[in-house]
DNA sequence: AAATGGCGAGAGCGGTGCTCTCGTTCGGCT
DNA sequence: AGCCGAACGAGAGCACCGCTCTCGCCATTT
Protein backbone atom coordinates (compact mmCIF):
# COMPACT_ATOMS: atom_id res chain seq x y z
CA UNK A 1 0.00 0.00 0.00
CA UNK A 2 1.36 3.51 -0.55
CA UNK A 3 2.65 5.37 2.35
CA UNK A 4 0.43 8.92 2.94
CA UNK A 5 4.44 10.72 1.86
CA UNK A 6 4.05 8.92 -1.33
CA UNK A 7 0.69 9.81 -1.78
CA UNK A 8 0.90 12.96 -1.00
CA UNK A 9 3.88 13.00 -3.80
CA UNK A 10 2.10 11.14 -6.06
CA UNK A 11 -0.88 14.05 -5.55
CA UNK A 12 1.52 16.58 -6.49
CA UNK A 13 2.75 15.37 -9.48
CA UNK A 14 -0.43 14.84 -10.72
CA UNK A 15 -0.78 18.48 -10.03
CA UNK A 16 2.30 19.59 -11.58
CA UNK A 17 1.40 17.53 -14.83
CA UNK A 18 -1.75 18.96 -14.39
CA UNK A 19 -0.97 22.55 -14.64
CA UNK A 20 1.79 21.52 -17.30
CA UNK A 21 -0.66 20.08 -19.91
CA UNK A 22 -3.11 23.71 -19.49
CA UNK A 23 0.32 25.78 -20.06
CA UNK A 24 1.38 23.07 -22.89
CA UNK A 25 -2.43 23.62 -24.47
CA UNK A 26 -2.14 27.59 -24.19
CA UNK A 27 1.57 28.55 -25.20
CA UNK A 28 2.66 25.55 -26.97
CA UNK A 29 5.71 23.17 -26.07
CA UNK A 30 8.46 25.71 -26.82
CA UNK A 31 7.12 28.35 -24.40
CA UNK A 32 6.40 25.76 -21.42
CA UNK A 33 8.08 27.00 -18.87
CA UNK A 34 8.70 25.01 -15.84
CA UNK A 35 8.40 28.20 -13.55
CA UNK A 36 5.23 29.06 -14.66
CA UNK A 37 4.02 26.13 -13.90
CA UNK A 38 5.27 26.19 -10.56
CA UNK A 39 4.10 29.53 -10.49
CA UNK A 40 0.53 27.89 -11.24
CA UNK A 41 1.02 25.43 -8.48
CA UNK A 42 1.74 27.77 -5.74
CA UNK A 43 5.16 26.35 -5.32
CA UNK A 44 8.78 27.86 -6.27
CA UNK A 45 10.46 26.70 -9.11
CA UNK A 46 12.72 24.61 -7.51
CA UNK A 47 10.49 22.86 -5.82
CA UNK A 48 9.19 21.41 -9.30
CA UNK A 49 12.58 19.95 -9.31
CA UNK A 50 11.85 16.93 -6.65
CA UNK A 51 9.47 15.74 -8.93
CA UNK A 52 10.91 16.43 -12.61
CA UNK A 53 14.27 16.26 -12.77
CA UNK A 54 14.31 18.56 -15.85
CA UNK A 55 11.87 20.03 -17.93
CA UNK A 56 12.62 18.01 -20.74
CA UNK A 57 11.26 14.81 -18.54
CA UNK A 58 8.21 17.04 -17.62
CA UNK A 59 7.87 17.64 -21.53
CA UNK A 60 8.35 13.72 -21.91
CA UNK A 61 5.59 13.21 -19.33
CA UNK A 62 3.33 15.17 -21.14
CA UNK A 63 4.20 13.58 -24.69
CA UNK A 64 3.84 9.75 -23.30
CA UNK A 65 0.45 11.31 -21.98
CA UNK A 66 -0.48 12.71 -25.39
CA UNK A 67 0.06 9.79 -27.15
CA UNK A 68 -1.87 7.98 -24.78
CA UNK A 69 -4.89 10.36 -24.87
CA UNK A 70 -4.62 9.78 -28.89
CA UNK A 71 -4.37 6.39 -28.71
CA UNK A 72 -7.50 5.77 -26.65
CA UNK A 73 -9.48 8.02 -28.70
CA UNK A 74 -8.78 5.46 -31.82
CA UNK A 75 -9.13 2.45 -29.72
CA UNK A 76 -12.43 4.00 -28.41
CA UNK A 77 -13.92 4.39 -31.88
CA UNK A 78 -12.36 1.64 -33.52
CA UNK A 79 -15.82 -0.93 -33.98
CA UNK A 80 -14.03 -4.37 -34.97
CA UNK A 81 -17.61 -5.26 -36.12
CA UNK A 82 -17.25 -2.83 -39.33
CA UNK A 83 -16.13 -2.85 -42.49
CA UNK A 84 -12.17 -2.72 -43.21
CA UNK A 85 -13.59 0.67 -45.21
CA UNK A 86 -15.50 2.42 -42.39
CA UNK A 87 -13.41 1.57 -39.40
CA UNK A 88 -10.35 3.35 -41.32
CA UNK A 89 -12.32 6.20 -41.67
CA UNK A 90 -13.55 6.67 -38.30
CA UNK A 91 -10.47 5.79 -36.74
CA UNK A 92 -8.50 8.57 -39.24
CA UNK A 93 -11.30 11.28 -38.60
CA UNK A 94 -11.34 10.35 -34.64
CA UNK A 95 -6.78 11.28 -35.14
CA UNK A 96 -7.88 14.35 -36.78
CA UNK A 97 -10.41 15.66 -34.84
CA UNK A 98 -7.89 14.78 -31.40
CA UNK A 99 -5.42 16.81 -33.28
CA UNK A 100 -7.62 19.84 -34.31
CA UNK A 101 -9.02 20.05 -30.29
CA UNK A 102 -5.14 19.50 -29.02
CA UNK A 103 -3.37 21.67 -31.55
CA UNK A 104 -0.35 21.83 -29.81
CA UNK A 105 0.09 18.54 -27.89
CA UNK A 106 -0.19 17.15 -31.57
CA UNK A 107 2.57 19.07 -32.28
CA UNK A 108 4.59 18.23 -29.47
CA UNK A 109 4.19 14.18 -30.52
CA UNK A 110 4.22 14.81 -34.14
CA UNK A 111 6.06 18.18 -35.22
CA UNK A 112 9.99 18.95 -34.74
CA UNK A 113 11.56 16.77 -32.15
CA UNK A 114 11.70 19.29 -29.02
CA UNK A 115 14.81 18.64 -27.04
CA UNK A 116 17.78 17.14 -28.82
CA UNK A 117 16.22 13.99 -29.33
CA UNK A 118 14.76 13.24 -25.86
CA UNK A 119 14.53 9.20 -24.68
CA UNK A 120 12.39 7.45 -26.65
CA UNK A 121 12.11 4.26 -25.13
CA UNK A 122 9.48 5.01 -22.46
CA UNK A 123 7.52 6.64 -25.51
CA UNK A 124 6.92 3.65 -27.41
CA UNK A 125 4.32 1.92 -25.74
CA UNK A 126 2.38 4.95 -26.02
CA UNK A 127 3.13 6.27 -29.65
CA UNK A 128 2.51 2.85 -31.00
CA UNK A 129 -1.12 2.69 -29.71
CA UNK A 130 -2.88 4.38 -32.81
CA UNK A 131 -0.77 2.64 -35.27
CA UNK A 132 -1.45 -0.61 -33.35
CA UNK A 133 -5.02 0.17 -34.17
CA UNK A 134 -4.61 0.79 -38.07
CA UNK A 135 -2.60 -1.95 -38.17
CA UNK A 136 -5.20 -4.23 -36.98
CA UNK A 137 -7.39 -2.51 -39.68
CA UNK A 138 -5.80 -2.76 -42.29
CA UNK A 139 -4.15 -6.27 -41.53
CA UNK A 140 -7.99 -7.75 -41.47
CA UNK A 141 -8.49 -6.35 -44.51
CA UNK A 142 -5.95 -7.96 -46.05
CA UNK A 143 -6.40 -11.49 -45.06
CA UNK A 144 -9.79 -10.78 -46.15
CA UNK A 145 -8.87 -10.55 -49.56
CA UNK A 146 -8.38 -6.59 -50.06
CA UNK A 147 -5.04 -4.89 -50.28
CA UNK A 148 -3.26 -8.21 -52.30
CA UNK A 149 -3.09 -6.50 -56.06
CA UNK A 150 0.10 -5.48 -55.80
CA UNK A 151 3.24 -7.07 -57.45
CA UNK A 152 3.82 -9.24 -54.22
CA UNK A 153 7.29 -9.40 -53.85
CA UNK A 154 8.92 -10.48 -51.41
CA UNK A 155 11.43 -7.69 -50.41
CA UNK A 156 12.70 -8.91 -47.50
CA UNK A 157 13.87 -6.97 -44.61
CA UNK A 158 12.10 -3.63 -45.65
CA UNK A 159 9.43 -3.48 -42.80
CA UNK A 160 10.70 -4.79 -39.73
CA UNK A 161 9.02 -8.46 -37.93
CA UNK A 162 7.63 -5.85 -35.25
CA UNK A 163 5.38 -3.98 -37.72
CA UNK A 164 4.67 -7.02 -39.45
CA UNK A 165 3.50 -8.24 -35.99
CA UNK A 166 0.63 -5.76 -35.56
CA UNK A 167 -0.44 -6.35 -38.90
CA UNK A 168 -1.72 -9.79 -37.04
CA UNK A 169 0.94 -12.17 -37.67
CA UNK A 170 2.47 -14.16 -40.70
CA UNK A 171 0.14 -14.44 -42.64
CA UNK A 172 1.02 -15.69 -46.46
CA UNK A 173 -1.01 -12.27 -48.06
CA UNK A 174 0.62 -10.08 -45.88
CA UNK A 175 3.39 -9.77 -48.31
CA UNK A 176 5.59 -6.81 -48.43
CA UNK A 177 3.13 -5.07 -50.93
CA UNK A 178 0.61 -5.11 -48.26
CA UNK A 179 3.32 -4.08 -45.31
CA UNK A 180 4.41 -1.18 -47.40
CA UNK A 181 0.93 -0.33 -47.85
CA UNK A 182 -0.55 0.11 -44.20
CA UNK A 183 2.93 2.34 -43.73
CA UNK A 184 2.46 4.12 -46.61
CA UNK A 185 -1.57 4.77 -45.25
CA UNK A 186 -0.41 5.77 -41.61
CA UNK A 187 2.17 7.95 -42.92
CA UNK A 188 -0.08 9.48 -45.21
CA UNK A 189 -3.00 9.89 -42.42
CA UNK A 190 -0.61 12.07 -40.18
CA UNK A 191 1.21 13.94 -43.21
CA UNK A 192 -2.23 15.14 -44.36
CA UNK A 193 -3.42 15.99 -40.75
CA UNK A 194 -0.05 17.70 -39.95
CA UNK A 195 -0.29 19.77 -43.50
CA UNK A 196 -3.47 20.65 -42.06
CA UNK A 197 -2.59 22.16 -38.78
CA UNK A 198 1.14 23.60 -39.51
CA UNK A 199 -1.05 25.55 -42.27
CA UNK A 200 0.32 23.85 -45.70
CA UNK A 201 -2.77 23.39 -47.27
CA UNK A 202 -3.94 27.28 -46.71
CA UNK A 203 -4.08 28.33 -50.39
CA UNK A 204 -5.05 24.84 -51.85
CA UNK A 205 -7.79 23.62 -49.49
CA UNK A 206 -11.15 25.43 -49.46
CA UNK A 207 -13.00 23.09 -46.97
CA UNK A 208 -10.69 21.28 -44.86
CA UNK A 209 -13.49 18.50 -43.30
CA UNK A 210 -14.52 17.90 -46.70
CA UNK A 211 -11.13 17.25 -47.99
CA UNK A 212 -9.87 15.20 -45.31
CA UNK A 213 -13.21 12.73 -45.82
CA UNK A 214 -12.24 12.49 -49.41
CA UNK A 215 -8.91 12.14 -49.17
CA UNK A 216 -8.62 9.26 -46.87
CA UNK A 217 -11.27 7.99 -48.63
CA UNK A 218 -9.93 7.68 -51.58
CA UNK A 219 -6.66 6.74 -49.78
CA UNK A 220 -8.13 3.47 -49.12
CA UNK A 221 -9.72 2.92 -52.54
CA UNK A 222 -6.49 3.25 -53.56
CA UNK A 223 -5.06 0.79 -51.21
CA UNK A 224 -7.68 -2.04 -52.07
CA UNK A 225 -10.20 -1.54 -49.54
CA UNK B 1 22.55 51.94 -57.79
CA UNK B 2 22.89 51.14 -54.20
CA UNK B 3 25.13 53.84 -51.95
CA UNK B 4 27.79 52.43 -49.85
CA UNK B 5 25.71 52.30 -46.92
CA UNK B 6 23.43 50.34 -48.12
CA UNK B 7 26.02 47.51 -49.49
CA UNK B 8 27.42 47.10 -46.38
CA UNK B 9 24.32 46.54 -44.77
CA UNK B 10 23.48 44.29 -47.35
CA UNK B 11 26.96 42.42 -46.63
CA UNK B 12 26.33 42.62 -42.67
CA UNK B 13 22.54 41.07 -43.18
CA UNK B 14 24.07 37.98 -45.64
CA UNK B 15 26.79 37.58 -42.83
CA UNK B 16 24.28 37.71 -40.03
CA UNK B 17 22.22 35.49 -42.14
CA UNK B 18 25.09 33.15 -42.84
CA UNK B 19 25.96 32.91 -38.85
CA UNK B 20 22.23 32.04 -37.98
CA UNK B 21 22.09 29.33 -40.82
CA UNK B 22 25.47 27.82 -39.54
CA UNK B 23 23.99 28.01 -36.03
CA UNK B 24 20.53 26.54 -37.06
CA UNK B 25 22.02 23.46 -38.93
CA UNK B 26 24.13 22.78 -35.31
CA UNK B 27 21.54 23.29 -32.77
CA UNK B 28 18.33 23.73 -33.96
CA UNK B 29 15.52 26.42 -34.37
CA UNK B 30 14.68 26.10 -31.06
CA UNK B 31 17.81 26.35 -29.75
CA UNK B 32 18.94 29.06 -32.10
CA UNK B 33 20.14 32.29 -29.82
CA UNK B 34 20.39 35.55 -31.51
CA UNK B 35 22.61 36.17 -28.80
CA UNK B 36 25.20 33.78 -30.01
CA UNK B 37 24.76 34.79 -33.32
CA UNK B 38 25.69 38.43 -32.46
CA UNK B 39 28.80 36.71 -30.83
CA UNK B 40 29.66 34.87 -33.75
CA UNK B 41 29.32 38.07 -36.56
CA UNK B 42 31.54 40.00 -33.60
CA UNK B 43 28.29 42.47 -32.66
CA UNK B 44 26.78 43.11 -29.43
CA UNK B 45 23.46 41.46 -29.17
CA UNK B 46 21.73 44.73 -29.44
CA UNK B 47 23.20 45.96 -32.85
CA UNK B 48 21.60 42.96 -34.80
CA UNK B 49 18.20 44.79 -34.10
CA UNK B 50 19.76 47.36 -36.20
CA UNK B 51 19.24 44.52 -39.21
CA UNK B 52 16.21 42.30 -37.51
CA UNK B 53 13.49 43.72 -35.74
CA UNK B 54 13.26 40.10 -33.24
CA UNK B 55 14.51 36.67 -33.62
CA UNK B 56 11.30 35.26 -35.22
CA UNK B 57 12.31 37.62 -37.91
CA UNK B 58 15.34 36.36 -38.62
CA UNK B 59 14.19 32.59 -38.22
CA UNK B 60 11.49 34.02 -40.90
CA UNK B 61 14.29 34.73 -43.02
CA UNK B 62 15.64 31.35 -42.67
CA UNK B 63 12.44 29.56 -43.39
CA UNK B 64 12.10 31.66 -46.63
CA UNK B 65 15.44 30.39 -47.76
CA UNK B 66 14.97 26.90 -47.01
CA UNK B 67 12.45 26.68 -48.28
CA UNK B 68 13.86 28.88 -51.82
CA UNK B 69 17.01 25.91 -51.40
CA UNK B 70 14.63 23.45 -51.56
CA UNK B 71 12.98 24.46 -54.00
CA UNK B 72 15.82 25.00 -56.49
CA UNK B 73 16.69 21.36 -55.64
CA UNK B 74 13.54 19.73 -56.53
CA UNK B 75 13.47 21.81 -59.81
CA UNK B 76 16.83 21.56 -60.62
CA UNK B 77 16.04 17.41 -60.40
CA UNK B 78 13.34 17.72 -62.79
CA UNK B 79 13.37 16.60 -66.39
CA UNK B 80 10.36 17.74 -68.66
CA UNK B 81 11.65 15.17 -71.43
CA UNK B 82 11.44 12.00 -68.77
CA UNK B 83 8.02 9.91 -68.19
CA UNK B 84 6.06 11.20 -65.26
CA UNK B 85 6.60 8.40 -62.73
CA UNK B 86 10.45 9.09 -63.53
CA UNK B 87 10.31 12.74 -62.71
CA UNK B 88 8.21 11.74 -59.97
CA UNK B 89 10.23 9.48 -57.87
CA UNK B 90 13.30 11.82 -58.79
CA UNK B 91 11.40 14.91 -57.10
CA UNK B 92 10.88 12.82 -54.45
CA UNK B 93 14.42 11.19 -53.82
CA UNK B 94 15.89 15.32 -53.79
CA UNK B 95 13.38 16.32 -51.27
CA UNK B 96 14.56 13.35 -48.91
CA UNK B 97 17.79 13.90 -49.90
CA UNK B 98 17.66 17.82 -49.26
CA UNK B 99 15.90 17.10 -45.94
CA UNK B 100 18.53 14.58 -44.52
CA UNK B 101 21.17 16.77 -45.65
CA UNK B 102 19.37 19.66 -43.64
CA UNK B 103 17.53 17.94 -41.12
CA UNK B 104 16.89 21.16 -38.61
CA UNK B 105 15.91 23.40 -41.96
CA UNK B 106 13.45 20.62 -42.97
CA UNK B 107 11.87 20.97 -39.27
CA UNK B 108 11.57 24.53 -39.03
CA UNK B 109 10.00 24.30 -42.32
CA UNK B 110 7.48 20.82 -41.98
CA UNK B 111 7.44 20.28 -38.10
CA UNK B 112 5.85 22.47 -35.83
CA UNK B 113 5.32 26.25 -36.31
CA UNK B 114 7.60 27.71 -34.04
CA UNK B 115 6.51 31.62 -33.27
CA UNK B 116 2.93 32.10 -32.72
CA UNK B 117 2.56 31.15 -36.33
CA UNK B 118 4.29 33.72 -37.55
CA UNK B 119 3.69 35.93 -41.12
CA UNK B 120 3.42 33.17 -43.55
CA UNK B 121 2.57 35.94 -46.53
CA UNK B 122 6.13 36.49 -47.28
CA UNK B 123 6.49 32.94 -46.88
CA UNK B 124 4.19 31.97 -49.45
CA UNK B 125 5.72 31.88 -52.56
CA UNK B 126 9.13 29.57 -51.28
CA UNK B 127 7.23 27.19 -50.05
CA UNK B 128 4.98 26.81 -52.85
CA UNK B 129 8.38 25.94 -55.23
CA UNK B 130 8.48 22.02 -54.36
CA UNK B 131 4.46 21.84 -54.74
CA UNK B 132 4.47 23.98 -57.88
CA UNK B 133 6.90 21.44 -58.91
CA UNK B 134 5.12 18.31 -58.18
CA UNK B 135 1.96 19.84 -59.36
CA UNK B 136 3.18 20.41 -62.94
CA UNK B 137 4.15 16.46 -63.03
CA UNK B 138 1.08 15.40 -62.18
CA UNK B 139 -1.10 17.71 -64.02
CA UNK B 140 1.00 16.97 -67.00
CA UNK B 141 0.79 12.85 -66.28
CA UNK B 142 -2.89 14.06 -65.46
CA UNK B 143 -3.61 15.25 -69.05
CA UNK B 144 -1.76 12.74 -70.69
CA UNK B 145 -4.73 10.29 -69.67
CA UNK B 146 -3.44 8.62 -65.76
CA UNK B 147 -4.89 9.52 -62.43
CA UNK B 148 -8.33 9.72 -64.10
CA UNK B 149 -9.61 5.81 -63.11
CA UNK B 150 -11.46 7.74 -60.29
CA UNK B 151 -14.80 8.23 -59.51
CA UNK B 152 -14.83 11.64 -61.87
CA UNK B 153 -17.15 13.23 -59.43
CA UNK B 154 -16.78 17.42 -59.19
CA UNK B 155 -16.79 17.89 -55.66
CA UNK B 156 -16.82 21.61 -56.45
CA UNK B 157 -14.50 24.34 -54.10
CA UNK B 158 -12.70 21.23 -52.14
CA UNK B 159 -9.49 22.28 -53.83
CA UNK B 160 -8.82 25.41 -54.35
CA UNK B 161 -8.30 27.34 -58.08
CA UNK B 162 -4.92 28.49 -57.15
CA UNK B 163 -3.98 24.72 -56.37
CA UNK B 164 -5.85 23.76 -59.99
CA UNK B 165 -3.79 26.42 -61.47
CA UNK B 166 -0.41 24.82 -60.37
CA UNK B 167 -1.87 21.24 -61.40
CA UNK B 168 -1.46 23.43 -64.99
CA UNK B 169 -4.55 25.50 -65.76
CA UNK B 170 -8.21 23.96 -66.70
CA UNK B 171 -8.52 20.78 -68.48
CA UNK B 172 -11.33 18.01 -68.77
CA UNK B 173 -9.09 15.99 -67.38
CA UNK B 174 -8.39 17.68 -63.82
CA UNK B 175 -11.37 16.79 -62.25
CA UNK B 176 -12.01 16.82 -58.34
CA UNK B 177 -10.37 13.75 -58.29
CA UNK B 178 -7.30 14.03 -59.86
CA UNK B 179 -6.95 17.20 -57.54
CA UNK B 180 -7.34 15.07 -54.17
CA UNK B 181 -5.06 12.56 -55.12
CA UNK B 182 -2.52 15.40 -55.91
CA UNK B 183 -2.35 17.14 -52.71
CA UNK B 184 -2.86 13.50 -50.99
CA UNK B 185 0.48 12.47 -53.05
CA UNK B 186 1.76 15.69 -51.98
CA UNK B 187 1.26 15.43 -48.43
CA UNK B 188 2.03 11.65 -48.46
CA UNK B 189 5.29 12.30 -49.81
CA UNK B 190 5.94 14.98 -46.81
CA UNK B 191 4.27 12.50 -44.44
CA UNK B 192 6.79 9.97 -45.28
CA UNK B 193 9.64 12.20 -45.13
CA UNK B 194 9.02 13.40 -41.63
CA UNK B 195 7.92 10.56 -40.25
CA UNK B 196 11.99 9.00 -40.90
CA UNK B 197 13.09 12.28 -39.83
CA UNK B 198 11.06 12.71 -36.44
CA UNK B 199 11.52 8.93 -35.93
CA UNK B 200 8.15 7.67 -35.97
CA UNK B 201 9.19 4.74 -38.36
CA UNK B 202 12.09 3.37 -35.97
CA UNK B 203 11.09 0.00 -34.97
CA UNK B 204 9.36 -0.16 -38.48
CA UNK B 205 11.07 0.44 -41.02
CA UNK B 206 14.26 -1.35 -41.45
CA UNK B 207 16.00 0.24 -44.42
CA UNK B 208 14.91 3.78 -45.00
CA UNK B 209 16.28 4.08 -48.33
CA UNK B 210 14.68 1.21 -49.61
CA UNK B 211 11.41 1.59 -48.16
CA UNK B 212 11.22 5.67 -49.30
CA UNK B 213 11.56 3.96 -52.90
CA UNK B 214 8.97 1.31 -52.94
CA UNK B 215 6.77 3.52 -50.93
CA UNK B 216 6.78 6.69 -53.50
CA UNK B 217 6.97 4.07 -56.05
CA UNK B 218 3.44 2.25 -54.70
CA UNK B 219 2.08 5.62 -54.32
CA UNK B 220 2.96 6.67 -57.74
CA UNK B 221 1.32 3.76 -59.22
CA UNK B 222 -1.60 3.31 -56.48
CA UNK B 223 -2.33 7.00 -58.04
CA UNK B 224 -2.00 5.78 -61.88
CA UNK B 225 0.74 6.61 -63.19
C1' DA C 1 13.50 9.87 21.59
C1' DA C 2 16.73 10.35 18.13
C1' DA C 3 18.31 10.10 13.47
C1' DT C 4 17.36 10.11 8.59
C1' DG C 5 15.61 11.63 4.58
C1' DG C 6 12.16 14.06 1.82
C1' DC C 7 10.66 18.57 1.16
C1' DG C 8 9.93 23.77 0.20
C1' DA C 9 12.07 28.16 0.10
C1' DG C 10 15.60 31.23 -1.12
C1' DA C 11 19.70 32.89 -3.31
C1' DG C 12 22.41 32.66 -7.12
C1' DC C 13 24.65 31.41 -11.80
C1' DG C 14 24.74 31.98 -16.62
C1' DG C 15 21.89 32.43 -20.31
C1' DT C 16 17.99 34.47 -23.18
C1' DG C 17 15.01 38.27 -25.96
C1' DC C 18 14.40 42.87 -26.06
C1' DT C 19 14.61 48.10 -24.91
C1' DC C 20 16.74 52.35 -24.08
C1' DT C 21 20.29 55.55 -24.02
C1' DC C 22 24.43 57.08 -25.26
C1' DG C 23 28.55 58.73 -28.39
C1' DT C 24 30.19 58.31 -33.05
C1' DT C 25 30.29 58.30 -37.87
C1' DC C 26 28.76 58.71 -42.26
C1' DG C 27 25.92 60.63 -46.11
C1' DG C 28 22.93 63.92 -48.41
C1' DC C 29 21.32 68.67 -48.60
C1' DT C 30 21.86 73.62 -48.39
C1' DA D 1 32.32 73.32 -47.47
C1' DG D 2 29.79 72.80 -43.80
C1' DC D 3 26.07 71.15 -41.23
C1' DC D 4 22.38 68.26 -39.62
C1' DG D 5 20.06 64.20 -39.30
C1' DA D 6 19.91 59.44 -39.79
C1' DA D 7 22.08 55.16 -39.21
C1' DC D 8 24.98 52.63 -36.35
C1' DG D 9 27.58 49.96 -32.52
C1' DA D 10 28.18 49.59 -27.73
C1' DG D 11 26.70 49.28 -23.12
C1' DA D 12 23.57 48.88 -19.31
C1' DG D 13 19.54 47.08 -17.81
C1' DC D 14 14.90 44.63 -17.43
C1' DA D 15 12.33 40.47 -16.92
C1' DC D 16 12.45 35.92 -17.69
C1' DC D 17 14.41 31.27 -18.29
C1' DG D 18 16.65 26.34 -16.71
C1' DC D 19 19.16 24.64 -13.20
C1' DT D 20 22.10 24.15 -8.76
C1' DC D 21 23.09 24.57 -4.04
C1' DT D 22 22.24 25.38 0.63
C1' DC D 23 19.49 25.81 4.49
C1' DG D 24 15.99 24.97 7.83
C1' DC D 25 11.62 22.29 8.69
C1' DC D 26 9.02 18.32 9.60
C1' DA D 27 7.48 13.59 9.20
C1' DT D 28 8.68 9.00 9.01
C1' DT D 29 11.49 5.43 10.38
C1' DT D 30 14.55 3.16 13.61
Amino acid sequence: MPSARERVRAELTAEITDAARRQLAEVGAAALSLRAVAREVGMVSSAVYRYFPSRDDLLTRLIIDGYDDLGAAAEAVDDPTAGPADRWLAVCRAVRSWALGHPHEYALLYGSPVPGYQAPKDTVPAASRVGIVLGRILGEAARAGALADGSGERDADLVSDDAVAVLGGEHPALDETVRVRALLAWSALFGTISFELFGHFVGSVEDADRYFDRAMGDLARLIGF
